[in-house]
DNA sequence: AAGAGTCTTGGACACTTGACCTACTCCACG
DNA sequence: CGTGGAGTAGGTCAAGTGTCCAAGACTCTT
């Protein structure tokens, strides 16, 4: 196989296992299938990561912090506050859609995460970036639109995550887009008659 | 071990997979450590179950059934549509809060079901029965304070289920509960402005 | 009491897992 | 050069997994 730098591997392997834990879940996701991805033997897999456990620990930072990227960018600046809140709704569930088996990985890695004390904080790390996102998103309507909320932003991040949180796991199970994305604007009017 | 009818093993089985599944994790739960949960030896589980498959279906639904009979069972008859309201949201954090491994074990498995093909009815019917149960509580209240709901019964249930879910989600990484509770009245309150 | 049918046992099986090891190849640097 | 260390290949290891089986033990019917 190419030589590659040690630290550049990393990057590969933490990719690989993503995309391995996407396509096939969490639980198939061996050393050996991670490394059989990059069609490079398992030994490289222990010479750049301490443990697998390691490696699972930067595949959740990844990970957050895409979603963070991805859902920002997701959002069309500009227009007023209904149709940016929206835009915003819209934009996340055109992700959900299009990364179905991407939205359910990232409940497999919270559960594992929560499952032991050691991993337990990375479970908290990665709620705690989703909401630093929202707050940042809603910041960003409030700014372009020049509205303020009701309520805290705080706490308007908490609601918008429970509602996208619920409604994505649903949909993972039962697959009714229609229902779905009829939830989702329900909430969306809901959350607009809180901005001011 | 004590000689027990097939049909009373394979309870007691399910049981004890939800026990060890609680509190170890859905990982965890091997053949063996069931057994070793009820003292006898693991040929008993094929011998009462064609598959460890077969009983994690089996576990499904039972943890399935007791979801929604803990759910009703939680509203207090009687009162207003507000209360009522709230009483329901009330129970079921209180379940939550009791029982936070259970809640984390229900996400396991339905993550476990939704990877393959075959056990996802699984989820599907897990989402059902819960839907079906929160629409029975809301007829309920419903039936009780002469109300009427400005949406269908059935986009009402499935916002609360996607509340509920989102919340418990949440709290289950971050442990927060004063604002898990503050964000479910918020709910609680936007979700009686859709009451007449 | 004899037998049939129902449960239980403990071990064996084929396989996978994460971890680890050693011999090797290659490259940059002195 | 040539040498040391970074990177690789491929294999081994013990411990685990779900599954299966033959043999025994119990309980009821005849």
């Amino acid at each position: 196989m190419a030589r590659v730098a040690a630290q550049e591997r990393r990057a590969d392997l933490v990719q690989a296992a993503i995309k391995v834990a996407t396509r096939e879940g969490l639980a198939a996701t061996t050393t050996r299938r991670i490394a059989q991805e990059l069609g490079i033997s398992v030994g490289i897999v222990h010479y750049c990561f301490r443990s697998k456990e390691e490696l699972l620990h930067e595949v959740i930072r990844v990970i957050a912090e895409a979603q963070v990227v991805a859902a920002r960018a997701a959002i069309v600046p500009g227009g007023d506050v209904a149709s940016s809140v929206r835009n915003a709704f819209f934009g996340f569930w055109q992700l959900v859609e299009a990364t179905p088996q991407a939205q359910l990985l990232t409940y497999e890695l919270t559960t594992w995460a929560l499952r032991n004390a050691e991993t337990e904080p990375l479970a908290k790390e990665q709620r705690a970036s989703q909401l630093a996102g929202i707050e940042a998103i809603l910041a960003d309507i409030s700014a372009a639109t020049g509205c303020e909320w009701k309520v805290p932003a705080e706490q308007l991040a908490r609601m918008t995550l429970a509602i996208t949180d619920g409604v994505t796991l649903g949909w993972l199970a039962d697959r009714d887009t229609a229902s779905a994305v009829q939830t989702l604007e329900a909430f969306a009017d809901q959350l607009l008659k809180l901005a001011v």
